[in-house]
DNA sequence: GCTTACTCGCGGATTAAGCA
DNA sequence: TGCTTAATCCGCGAGTAAGC
């Protein structure tokens, strides 16, 4: 786990990496903010402005997302939704299930079974880091990637998605990339995470700039 | 009738802002 | 860097709906 450098001492980004390998470390049992704080030997408002600074997400947004993808990976294994969300971390699934139309863009049941049944919609565009993947079903985002050539994004989504129906419309989708764009502009430092943490990162602040998009 | 998928409402935890 | 506080978010458990 190795922070952004923007706004983050290297004593912060020191702190943050170790508060990462924590949470990381704790898997589906994530430490409260307190419990994190004592671990570590700083105050939990300490840590959580500093985890901000560096980050650009808080630590159970952090969390969150690596659940998602502890989720995620239950589910693309054949595992059903009821097993996977409690593997996954999830206490129960009213959660899961207010976040699935924004973290999956379709039920955790219909991205189980490789959304078959959903139409999915995607758009390519350059960006300061790359080339830029964001596909959407009627429900919402379902994939956002970057990569350096537009090929391997594409085949990336057929991979994750192979049962749905895949149409290509940049009318639909450009302006909500340009958007999303426009939102993770100030992320570029960020470039010198870990391909894991980065994307965790990464998917996160995509999130929030959904969320920041009227 | 059982299992799985999904929804609702409440209480506690977390966040963000401001101050010391 | 630590503390307070109001607003917001999240987890939990109970419940309903749908499919077999």
């Amino acid at each position: 786990c190795h922070p952004r450098e923007n706004g983050a001492s290297p004593a912060q980004r020191e702190l943050v990496a170790r508060a990462c390998a924590a949470l990381d470390a704790a898997g589906e049992h994530a430490p409260t903010l307190a419990e994190l704080g004592a671990q570590l030997g700083i105050s939990p408002f300490h840590l959580q402005r500093s985890f901000k600074r560096a980050m650009g997400i808080t630590p159970r947004q952090y969390a969150a997302a690596r659940r998602v993808e502890r989720l995620k990976m239950q589910l693309k294994q054949g595992e059903n939704v009821t097993n996977a969300l409690y593997d996954a971390g999830y206490g129960s699934s009213s959660r899961l299930y207010e976040q699935a139309p924004e973290r999956l863009g379709m039920t955790p049941a219909t991205y189980g079974r490789g959304g078959a049944g959903a139409q999915i919609v995607y758009t390519i565009t350059s960006t300061a880091l790359g080339q830029l993947l964001v596909a959407a079903t009627a429900r919402g985002i379902c994939f956002v990637s970057l990569a350096y050539d537009a090929p391997a994004l594409e085949s990336a989504l057929a991979h994750e998605f192979p049962a749905a129906e895949i149409t290509r419309d940049d009318a639909a989708l450009q302006a909500w990339a340009g958007d999303i764009v426009h939102e993770l502009s100030s992320d570029a430092s960020a470039l010198d995470l870990p391909l894991d943490v980065r994307a965790t990162a990464f998917q996160q602040r995509v999130w929030q700039a959904l969320r920041a998009i009227p």
